[in-house]
DNA sequence: GTGAGTGCAAACGATTTGCACGGTG
DNA sequence: CACCGTGCAAATCGTTTGCACTCAC
């Protein structure tokens, strides 16, 4: 899948965004990357590629995209966030010891995938980490 | 429970830490409390009570629990984990609206609840954290 | 034209760190 | 008595915010 050529601008009007630049970049950098980063590390690539951006707008950008759901932000420990693509949607497995994260398929394929009863409440997503050592750490043992 | 007389000195001991104020403080005030609390909230509490610790002590102390697992480490966002003592252990729900966190008996009640396939590394603690509206912010809607 | 979104820089707040002192084992 | 852990304060770092300007609609 080539995501940079994704038609991100319909999208972005589905959910009633406008149809900016940093958005754009954003979201075809998620695409075309694949997998989950850190809000650093998509403002450092697109820097690096001479788009003219801040550390500022990419938080924007990252909280809009997460409020209209076509992104998701998952936290992985204090002070790091990652976000990827709504459309490929799993869960993480983060390593104890190196701080890896690998992704895990849904366990159950539906969303959410895992059904619980709050009274009263909305359930709406569920969100699994799953921690342990991967397969290097353990090696290393 | 009485979590105040709970015998911390062996379990610390168990885990090979030493025994000292801070850390007894620590745990007597989450089993006291039960649930889960931020690292500052558990501050603000000590403090209060002329306890005299510090910020970054409390921090110490919790990181340490944590690493040895007398203490579970939950992160509901940015920039706020919360904690609690590892014996209640169980899930979290937080609502989008208000970011209240209600508790959420495990789903399938081993640990880990779930079991998933990451190649070579070893799995030991899935931690899920459910979204959507709580009852409140359902009914203001 | 109008308001949403950007760019920039400064503010913020949770967490971490360095270092000297004190208590535990 | 050796070391781990504490207390204190300052540094760090991810993230948020205020404001003037620009562009999408």
């Amino acid at each position: 899948m080539n995501g940079s050529d994704w038609d991100w601008d319909e999208k972005l009007r589905e959910v009633g965004l406008r149809v900016t630049r940093p958005r754009v970049l954003v979201l075809n950098l998620l695409g075309e990357l694949g997998g989950h980063h850190t809000a650093e590390e998509l403002n450092a690539t697109l820097v690096e590629r001479g788009s003219s951006l801040t550390r500022g707008t990419v938080y924007n950008v990252l909280d809009d995209l997460v409020n209209a759901r076509l992104a998701m932000r998952a936290d992985r420990g204090p002070g790091t966030a990652i976000y990827e693509l709504a459309d490929v949607w799993h869960h993480h497995f983060v390593c104890q010891e190196c701080a890896v994260v690998i992704d895990v398929d849904c366990v159950v394929g539906e969303s959410p995938c895992l059904h619980v009863e709050v009274p009263g409440a909305a359930v709406d997503e569920a969100q699994i980490i799953f921690r342990g050592l991967c397969a290097d750490c353990l090696a290393a043992q």
